[in-house]
DNA sequence: CCGAATGGTTCCATTATGTGAAACTTAGTT
DNA sequence: AACTAAGTTTCACATAATGGAACCATTCGG
């Protein structure tokens, strides 16, 4: 919501219509769209002319209503497949989550929130796209917040102005000095719990996946509830997860470039 | 591959630096794809940049390489939401799946290809992102066929010509000719098979997933391989697929629009 | 059945933006 | 130190985006 900040070019803007268009979840008439718009008519339908005819809109003729086209899902795809972790990591979390039977998540930092790149359920077998490419907030998961404790200071500094502490329960960390203390804990630790921040009675270790550089490519964790089992018992865990972690990293970093194929 | 087409004005050509990020299936550096693009240094430059500002793109800071960006995640998260028919048929493919125990495809039509928005596997659990997403040819494919064939005239004579016929197995129809008479058949019975024509082995029953209007959304199939059933099992099956097509349809147009909530 | 409002599309003069050759700055090699 | 390759910045120029206004097509109100 609110005023975006830079729209660097005409790409931008087009780029900002495609978030608008997501904003309203459900396919969107011209003129709602144009309602939440700081651009003229005109302007307006272009852009959406221009996504349409390029396939990241879809304008269903019957009933003049516009959205997101398939050609995202086809970049997603690409997306998955290429940048995250998460073909990496598949086998991985599939061990994880077999042996502990508990829900495993595999998280990566999109700005100040985390985005959920993969995950097991213990219970329900598929949950595709619906969980996977969700958002959530960093300062208050656990994945979240073992991404931030490593952190290189600057990045972490430039972070955090752009969180806005919402209390989501009566655990959730609100103020910045709060944050700090406990990403340095975590830091030692070499582990995040999230101690029921988010949603009540859910209870989560998690720990970074870093590359050997110590840049922070994205977290791993391990999710319950606290009618399942307790912290002293997923703290026992941590090890698991760690080294699941470590592991990942280790996959990533030497996959990280079919590198040198330079001359000939 | 090839030459594309229209690239209307600056947003196109930057989109179109997108597919060319993802054609490399990996992260690709700056010099790589100046050497497959048309534009310049200096332009290539400045729409990386830009995509990268915004998200579309990731650049390895560590080894200056590109990637698809988180923000197509999200976007697409979003597309799968709202656009297709994948919240709407959830439920209906579990059911479907589950009876059957077999695989069962969602499609939607995408130019001359078609997408795999969603999937049920008999056997292995969980396939995520790596499957739906995916694209394939339109004319030797269940989905693929049974979509053409209830399109309108003009809109497959328009798609027709974009299709190169390339012959998967010696099942494969490779021509226009062939192909509409299937299609006709297809038409008066309601379903497609695929037999055997994209992969050996591996055969399917389709149906369509029609609007009101006729206006095709989607296409559903149940999908076997010769060593477990054959053609005349799948057709026995025909009538459970279309009618699921025809509830998925019925729920898609009945949640067509939270329609009507205009003044207050 | 007509007139007005609403929703959507096209025109076109103005000007902001994108363009790309070339210069420059690193980092890597001999 | 001289050379090369890879990446980044500059800047005069031309193209492409902009948006006010006119235009068309429906729907609505009378």
């Amino acid at each position: 919501m609110a005023t975006k900040q830079s729209a660097d070019g005409t790409v931008g803007k087009a780029l900002e219509v495609l978030d608008q268009v997501a904003a309203f979840g459900r396919p969107v008439r011209f003129s709602e769209l144009l309602a939440g718009s700081p651009y003229p008519k005109a302007t307006l339908f272009r852009f959406l002319q221009t996504l349409t005819s390029q396939g990241m809109l879809n304008l269903d003729p019957d009933n003049g209503s516009y959205a997101l086209g398939m050609r995202l899902v086809r970049l997603a795809h690409a997306a998955w497949r290429q940048s995250s972790l998460a073909p990496i990591a598949r086998p991985f979390l599939d061990g994880l989550s077999a042996e502990m039977g508990e829900t495993v998540h595999l998280a990566q930092l999109d700005n100040s929130h985390v985005l959920y790149v993969d995950k097991r359920n213990a219970a329900v077998p598929i949950e595709m796209f619906s969980q996977a490419g969700k958002v959530g907030p960093a300062y208050c998961t656990g994945v979240g917040k073992v991404m931030l404790a490593f952190l290189s200071e600057d990045h972490l500094a430039r972070l955090l102005p752009q969180m806005s502490f919402h209390r989501y329960t009566d655990k959730t960390l609100v103020s910045v000095g709060a944050l700090r203390a406990e990403l340095s804990d975590i830091r030692r630790n070499g582990h995040a719990f999230d101690r029921e921040e988010h949603e009540p009675g859910i209870i989560c270790v998690a720990a970074p996946i870093l590359s050997a550089q110590g840049r922070v490519l994205g977290a791993l964790s391990l999710t319950s509830s606290t009618t399942r089992t307790t912290l002293a018992a997923l703290e026992a865990c941590a090890a698991r997860v760690k080294s699941t972690a470590t592991r990942i990293a280790a996959e990533a970093e030497s996959w990280r470039f079919p590198e040198d194929q330079k001359h000939a």
